[in-house]
DNA sequence: TAGATTGTTAATCGATTAACAATC
DNA sequence: TAGATTGTTAATCGATTAACAATC
């Protein structure tokens, strides 16, 4: 497998290569060109062939690409032609959520366990998955081998819950905690960090309201009674 | 205010250094160089300088940056330095975390209205917010001047009420629902494809421990029982 | 003043796009 | 075979980094 090296640009784009291709395979479509693929995904022809050659040589001059092929290969590269558990690190609301969004599973990812500090929280159930306490979590990561963990803490307590669950055999952490850990470097780190996601919405609000002429002034969406 | 064509990369950076910066306040720092803040961001000192100077120079010769001066001054950049108010169409799992995430509100963001079809939904409080029909969602976007609804409803319904809202007024959608949504250029978009993320994640994972020698066929972290 | 550090220009690097020969 | 479309190389574009004069 060539692998090495592939930029974090194309990487970004794989799974939304891979969502296009499930709604076309839905769709019953057989096969695609780069051409027709990039009309619909708003990309360059070129950029999506570039993009698979990183990964080697998917489709058939003349033809195009055959979009249950692509897809499936697609999958492999990204890791979803298996069963991969993750935990769930924190109960909150948006561990919660996480542990309900029934997607994940369709991409191969079993939420296996849900740990957390609160005892009120211990014992419930959200999906059939019991939420256990916090200190069981390092013999259950070893014990099931699971390598992947869903931060969904409290900023205070990311950074040493990470480490923590490092030397459990976590390799990879799913980040929510607004914060920035610090890992060993064989440790894999995706960060979603809402407030900076929301607050770049808020810059292009502002930015767009400010190029379509006057400056709107007044009302900003808040009850002020 | 100079603004246009600020590039998509240093706008994703900004409300990263504005959480370091907020840090450094908390610690009580006063001033900071563009290289110290580097070594602690883990990004050159010369990205950190060409970035802020996109929107004028906030520093001295000599001095360095003065850590509230700026804090406050990407603030405004951003938009926070006021109150916006923000409605959640969809009032799942990830919509009551969205809700009850209190964070956005010290960025001046106030979820001021939640809105769902469900009827089981209607009528809850979350954090002090009814949850209200959906039909009543365009009226109130209407009277109250929302700008940014937060999409957190099923794929097949996104495309449809973006559209209705953006009629009703929104300008800026926060969209967590699993599509490209395809709306007029004046209406902007960020996206938050949770599913595409953990998929990034699981390159990554994949990736790592292919390169770390061999590969550990095995334990995939599923009980099989 | 001397030292430090910015703001800004120039150099480098990498990613995207264009072009086209290979080939189905 | 002729037409279509890939895989891949070359050209362009943009973003990052380095360098340094300006200046506090």
């Amino acid at each position: 497998m060539n692998d090495k090296g592939i930029s974090a640009a194309v990487i970004k784009r794989l799974p939304r290569y891979y969502r296009y291709l499930n709604e076309l395979l839905e769709k019953g479509v057989v096969r695609i060109s780069s051409k027709e693929l990039s009309q619909r995904m708003n990309v360059t022809a070129s950029q999506i062939r570039q993009d698979l050659n990183h990964f080697g040589g998917f489709g058939q001059q003349g033809y195009g690409y055959n979009v249950e092929f692509l897809y499936t290969e697609i999958g492999r590269i990204l890791g979803l032609d298996r069963k991969t558990g993750v935990v769930i690190i924190g109960a909150g609301n948006l561990g919660q959520a996480l542990a309900n969004y029934t997607d994940f599973g369709r991409s191969g990812f079993i939420i296996c366990g849900i740990f957390d500090v609160d005892p009120q929280k211990i014992g419930r159930e959200i999906r059939g998955v019991k939420v256990r306490p916090m200190q069981d979590a390092c013999a259950f990561i070893k014990e099931h081998g699971v390598k992947i963990a869903a931060l969904t803490i409290p900023r205070e307590n990311a950074a040493r819950v990470a480490a923590e669950l490092a030397a459990c055999g976590v390799k990879a952490f799913w980040n929510f905690a607004p914060t920035d850990l610090h890992l060993p470097p064989e440790i894999v780190l995706e960060n979603v960090h809402l407030s900076e996601s929301l607050m770049r919405l808020s810059y292009k609000l502002k930015s767009a309201s400010e190029h379509s002429g006057r400056m709107d002034e007044g009302d900003d969406g808040i009850e002020t009674e």
